[in-house]
RNA sequence: CGGGAUGUAGCGCAGUCCGGUUAGCGCGUUCGGUUCGGGACCGAAAGGUCGGAAGUUCAAAUCUUCUCAUCCCGACCA
């Protein structure tokens, strides 16, 4: 007899927590390496999650007035060295073509031919792109606002790549807005902020902290920054989103110029924002155990599975009768303003591996449905927040009767757990040692989840910033919004702070 | 891009130090049977030019050089 693991994944998040993440993805069939280097191939069951995120989003930024356009996926290099900091922050990963076409090479192969007369890059992000459009369509202050998104892929030649949280390719959602004034600029980057965390808080169970960034960490180009914050199971940071304000400074560059009221020529205010793929990484990190992904119903792309349990012809005729109507049933609720997502798993696969399965891709409410059910017009229901054993007989009715309400429970327990975690390891710290402390791990080897988010006095000196960085790998994660300022002193240096900010070792 | 590790069947690995019959094992797959409200058991079978290239040798998964990829740590970054 085969030796049964006590977890679905090994390693667990424990043992290694690298490791166990991999083991999520692949156990939940949700990506895979590429042949191109640092490329995945997103597979069904992961891109559903990014089909879900991006209708949900979507229709969000249409609500608050923006729509959707497409710009080219190649920039010309003379486009991407008109803002200086942007050149500076995006060089070094940048995919660059440079010849047009495919010649025989003599040797049975291919060589590049026809070299371009002005080089493209692949664009690792479309403000300049976009600003080129954008100076044509703004002409007077009755253009403004421009309002913009766009669903696209994008490129950034990063060294070191791992599925959803940081590969070369990337899809993603840029937002770019342009505005007549600076105060209605800043306001759009808030707004945007707030539409990010709310989405991160209500649809994929995700507590975020909103704040700003330090100038090191600001997006190349940015006049300032924006972030929302969350907090992994190995109590590390991941920005999962950002919304930049951009001040003129990309209006100066593309010039985008428009007329006043008073016939006088002023640039523009512009902002841009965006998410990406890595909130899947983000949604895996937060919520999954042992066992494998655990998917908040809302982002789930399946709400209830149905395993039909039958050992012979007369059984599963019965058992299918009562399977197909309940799930017709169940497809009829709305859950959200959408249709209930169910699966009735037909394969010809023995019962548990069928249940494993649907537990490591995380399916918030799986249903087991035997003769006895049928007999006794039941269901068994098992919860994906709950431990594999725990499941519960329920009387079907009141099942399809309850059941937005189990899947809401769900997802407010999924919440609820990530708060409880981050505020389990989100601490105050005032003294230079214990700050040393808490972010050095005890077995220097093979290190153990430690640390957290530490909320410390910085003074806001780039030295000081950069000093802690270089000890321990700990960075400003941002300058929190929503507390009330309280003064102390620099948790390195002891100069006068403003403000307590959170520092964490981040992805 | 620096440091470390790995690459052998669909997946997970042993074998490599010390070169030597037909390259093994577990899971999975296929077939047969027994089980079965559950990640089962018994039996049989299929499946590999040992990441790639070049070299050393009578002989290479094993030694040498180069190369590619993946993972971990670092730097960089969403």
């Amino acid at each position: 007899m085969a030796q049964q693991a006590k977890t679905a994944i090994l390693p667990t998040r424990e043992e290694n927590y690298p490791g166990w993440y991999q083991q999520v993805v692949k156990a939940a069939d949700m990506a895979e390496n590429s042949d191109v280097r640092g490329c995945m191939v997103i597979k069904p069951w992961g891109y559903a999650i990014w089909e879900n995120i991006q209708r949900i989003l979507d229709d969000k930024f249409k609500e608050t007035g923006h729509v959707n356009a497409y710009f080219p996926l190649f920039i010309p290099k003379s486009f991407f060295e008109k803002e200086a900091e942007h050149v500076e922050g995006f060089a070094k990963e940048c995919a660059v073509v440079t010849h047009s076409r495919l010649e025989d090479d003599g040797n049975g192969g291919l060589k590049p031919a026809g070299p371009l007369s002005e080089e493209l890059i692949v664009r690792p992000t479309s403000e300049t792109i976009i600003g080129a459009s954008f100076a044509r369509w703004v002409n007077s202050y009755r253009d403004l606002p421009l309002l913009i998104n766009q669903w696209a892929n994008v490129v950034r030649w990063e060294l070191r790549t791992r599925l959803f949280l940081r590969t070369a390719e990337f899809l993603w959602q840029e937002g770019h807005t342009v505005h007549a004034t600076r105060d209605e600029a800043l306001q759009e980057t808030m707004k945007i902020l707030d539409l990010y965390a709310d989405f991160a808080e209500n649809c994929l169970a995700l507590p975020v902290i909103k704040g700003e960034k330090t100038a090191s960490e600001r997006f190349p180009g940015a006049e300032s920054t924006f972030c929302f914050e969350a907090m992994m199971q190995d109590k590390k940071a991941l920005q999962a989103g950002t919304s930049h304000f951009l001040g003129q400074k990309f209006a100066k560059a593309s010039e985008i110029k428009f007329q006043n009221k008073e016939g006088k020529e002023e640039y523009a205010w512009t902002t841009s924002w965006g998410i990406s793929t890595r909130l899947i990484g983000a949604l895996i990190m937060a919520h999954s155990d042992d066992d494998g992904l655990i998917l908040p119903p809302r982002i789930a792309p399946l709400h209830v599975v149905i395993v039909p349990i039958q050992r012979n012809e007369e059984e599963k005729t019965l058992v299918m009768d009562y399977v197909t109507d309940l799930c017709s049933k169940l497809r009829n609720t709305m859950y959200h303003e959408r249709k209930l997502q169910v699966k009735v798993d037909e394969r010809e696969m023995r019962g548990g591996d069928m249940i494993w399965d649907w537990i490591k891709k995380g399916v918030p409410i799986r249903l087991e449905i035997g003769p006895r059910d049928v007999n006794n017009n039941s269901v068994f229901l098992g919860r994906r927040d709950k431990t594999p054993k725990e499941k519960a007989n329920l009387n079907k009715d009141a099942f399809i009767e309850n059941v937005v309400a189990i899947l809401d429970e769900i997802q407010e327990n999924l919440y609820q757990k990530a708060l409880d975690f981050r505020r389990e390891n989100m601490v105050s710290i005032d003294d230079k040692e214990e700050f040393y402390r808490y972010f050095t791990p005890k077995n220097a080897e093979n290190p153990e989840i430690h640390g957290g988010f530490a909320l410390s006095h910085w003074c806001g000196c780039a030295e000081c910033e950069a000093k802690i960085k270089e000890d321990l790998s700990v960075t400003i994660r941002c300058l929190p919004l929503d507390s009330n300022p309280e003064k102390g002193k620099c948790i390195f240096c002891g100069k006068e702070s403003e403000r307590r900010v959170i520092f964490a070792k981040s992805y």
